[in-house]
DNA sequence: TATCCACAGGAAATCAGGGTGT
DNA sequence: ACACCCTGATTTCCTGTGGATA
């Protein structure tokens, strides 16, 4: 993110290209930093490889693996020791070539999108319409299709996020369906892995699947400081020039990792972070203070982008809910006033329609997990049950973000009529007493 | 102690918008 | 043009409920 210091003089750039153009002093090679990106070797995830490694090595002998799940905590290395078994599977010497096709429900979300993705990415010619088809037809198109296409080969599924699957709609049968392939077809195989970041997801799991895919599992432990302070020195070698990191930045970095449950995907983070402010200082070398910085920004930075990247419904509950706090007279603020304040604000803002007490309720919901705001269920007696909300992030955060929305922005000072009527001021002064 | 408010939150239905093949 | 498909957002309908008040 560049900084908009109007006192900085202006910006001169040809001096910026020609800068660029000479090549990072501090990088060599980023992408190694990046949580997509794998390594040659990888440290501490032995067991793991051995495990995936057996119950995939019969795919070279054309046997069908059987199906299994992958379980861990974000950043413990899931996706890429799968990535990184399928990879050195592939550069055997054997006959059978087997496909693996790689789905995150989280972003492949719909039943449809699955089958149709599956196909696509098998299918060169015919692609599968994004949307307009009946299931079943996809089915059995998918069907036809690997049969013909993988032959006597086998077809790994990696399904990953998929306890978001199996919480939506539909997800159950989808998955019901996958695993069952096998009974439709005659020549090729397939094998289902999933990937799941909550260990007890198998409670919302249809009993009929966990006995074709939650029976084999293995779980991926959070990795400590000092197991990402090994996987962050393999990283660096590649990512960064010759010593430019001070002898203390991959120590906190896995310190600052390790306390958030050892997520190694935040560890490369923010040690690229602190490379990139280093970079952007014009420092030759990253220090500790880059790290420091680098938390803080990157804390910011995900909380900014989710913002933005909300429905502008959502946002709009959160600008009430920040008018509130602003303008209430006793700053209290409660479900019922959220739903009055958006309705009045929605009509500042052409073509957003009312929304019903309910709706709103699931956001506030979505805001309070998404850790933006908390909210905690209290009785008022006979002024009934609501939420009382509070912000858990910075004003200061806030207010930037929702001005930076543009349509948001032309609203944020109005102070909201509603919560300017008596009844609004005496609710509030009962319940700041009871509070 | 019964009452009753102002919501919470589950389940199912509906709507609109993107498509399809015939 | 028509009948039908899938999805995501939202509404409708609904039952549940903690505790101050009468």
């Amino acid at each position: 993110m560049l900084n908009n210091n109007n006192h900085e003089h202006q910006f001169n750039i040809d001096k910026f290209y020609k800068n660029y153009l000479k090549g990072s002093k501090i990088f060599s090679n980023r992408d190694a930093l990046d949580s997509s990106y794998i390594p040659e070797e990888l440290p501490h995830r032995d067991s793991q490889i051995r495990y995936i490694a057996e119950k995939t090595a019969c795919a070279l002998l054309g046997d069908t693996p059987p199906n299994f799940l992958c379980y861990g905590m974000t950043g413990t290395g899931k996706t890429a020791t799968i990535r990184y078994v399928s990879q050195k599977l592939a550069q055997q010497n054997s006959e059978i070539k087997p496909w693996w096709i790689y789905i995150n429900c989280n972003i492949i979300s719909t039943p449809y999108r699955i089958l149709a993705h599956i196909y696509n990415t098998i299918s060169r010619r015919d692609k599968i319409p994004p949307t307009g088809l009946p299931k079943d037809i996809i089915f059995k198109k998918l069907l036809g299709l690997l049969d013909l296409k993988v032959g006597h080969s086998i077809c790994f599924l990696v399904l990953d996020e998929i306890d978001i699957l199996v919480d939506r709609k539909g997800g159950n049968e989808i998955l019901y369906d996958l695993t069952r392939l096998n009974e439709n077809l005659d020549n090729c195989k397939t094998s289902l892995i999933g990937i799941s970041n909550k260990l007890k997801f198998r409670a919302n799991l249809d009993p009929r699947i966990i006995s074709s895919l939650g029976e084999e599992h293995i779980v991926f432990p959070s990795y400590d400081a000092n197991e990402l302070r090994d996987i962050l020195i393999e990283r660096a070698k590649i990512a960064f020039q010759e010593s430019v990191l001070k002898e203390e930045v991959i120590p906190l970095c896995a310190a600052l990792a390790a306390k958030e449950h050892g997520d190694a995907r935040k560890a490369l983070q923010l040690l690229r972070k602190a490379g990139e402010l280093a970079e952007r200082d014009q420092n030759k070398i990253v220090s500790t203070k880059h790290v420091k910085k680098a938390q803080e920004d990157l804390e910011n930075d995900h909380i900014m982008e989710y913002i933005k990247g909300m429905p502008l419904q959502a946002q709009l509950i959160l600008t009430s809910i920040y008018l509130i706090s602003r303008f209430s007279p006793e700053h209290i603020i409660i479900s019922g006033d959220i739903y009055d304040v958006h309705s009045e604000i929605r009509g500042l803002i052409p073509g957003v329609r009312q929304l019903t007490k309910r709706r709103i309720s699931d956001y506030i919901n979505e805001l309070s997990l998404a850790g933006i705001i908390s909210a905690e269920i209290k009785s008022m007696g006979h002024y009934g049950r609501t939420k009382i909300i509070k912000f858990d992030i910075g004003l200061e955060l806030l207010e930037k973000v929702l001005s930076e929305i543009e349509k948001i922005n032309g609203i944020m000072n109005h102070k909201p009529v509603f919560l300017q009527t008596d009844k609004v001021k005496l609710k509030n002064n009962i319940f700041k007493k009871l509070i």
